[in-house]
DNA sequence: CGTATTCTTGACTAAAATAGTGGGGAATAA
DNA sequence: TTATTCCCCACTATTTTAGTCAAGAATACG
């Protein structure tokens, strides 16, 4: 798992898809208009959404995508997975530089933040993004301090 | 805050200045023999890490860099804070397309799991690190199911 | 004093990742 | 048949990260 503005646009995209998706599919035009996200880039997203079985899709006229399952189903850790798809290995792994100790330490650290950030995230689901709506209020008031950090 | 190998790398090396410097400052040039980072983007991490108070710095033959307070009092998130700093303001309120709301919704998300990885860090000093040294026996059995996970 | 060592600083380059473009094609509803 | 939409590939641009280079200042030590 990776976290990257990648994730953050799929994500975007993907609570688009589970307000505006009722009967009908939800193209990527409507999307991209909504979201301003590139219509291309969401097209390479959503090919790595669908290999992931998050969701489906119509072509033709009248035609776009689905979420596979309903909203409480899909969890934000998948959707962060299918698009950030990491084959990185660690530092330490890699370069087998961890006979000293230190660096494998560290990695214990990252491992460790890593499922901590990994169980939050696949915890929530695009139904519960979906009742949140409004708990905040509007934008405004949203530049607290936790509007200082910035997740990569 | 903001998470990528920069982080990691100065942690690592704040790591190995906990455990190598006792008395006798510790010098760039054996943090990159040990560690295996270049020099000069060591030097680049340490002003930075020199700017934030969080090292000290002694010039000439002997000299090098210590830590300016007790190794249990220098929490990662600092570290981190002080390598990364992010001028980043997220995409919304840039953009201020948050009307619809949905952009918000997931701003809202990220800031919650911005806070979660904050505290988890900040309750983790270069003290505990030491310490939890060894906890997980040596490299080669360290590749479980945590290893999938790479944060940047 | 002189010299090697080490930090200090700034500008520059290289490599990688991210974001975005463009074009051709296939399916399909109307 | 045609417009719409997904599908897929290759390419470019931008940004970030990582690393290099060079000149200089402080200082311990002989």
């Amino acid at each position: 798992m990776k976290l990257t503005t990648r994730g953050r646009y799929a994500v975007t995209a993907m609570l688009d898809l589970a307000i505006n998706g009722g009967k009908r599919p939800v193209s990527l035009a409507d999307i991209s208009g909504r979201q301003e996200i590139s219509l291309s880039y969401l097209e390479q997203l959503f090919a790595k959404l669908r290999r992931e079985d998050l969701v489906t899709s119509a072509r033709g006229p009248g035609g776009g995508y689905r979420l596979a399952r309903n909203g409480a189903e899909i969890f934000v850790a998948e959707i962060i997975d299918a698009v950030d798809e990491s084959v990185d290995v660690t530092n330490c792994q890699g370069k087998g530089n961890c006979h000293h100790g230190e660096t494998c330490l560290t990695h214990h650290l990252w491992e460790d933040l890593s499922g901590q950030i990994h169980d939050f995230l696949s915890q929530i689901s695009l139904g519960d993004l979906m009742e949140g709506r409004g708990r905040r209020g509007s934008a405004q008031q949203s530049d607290g301090v936790l509007q200082t950090l910035s997740l990569r």
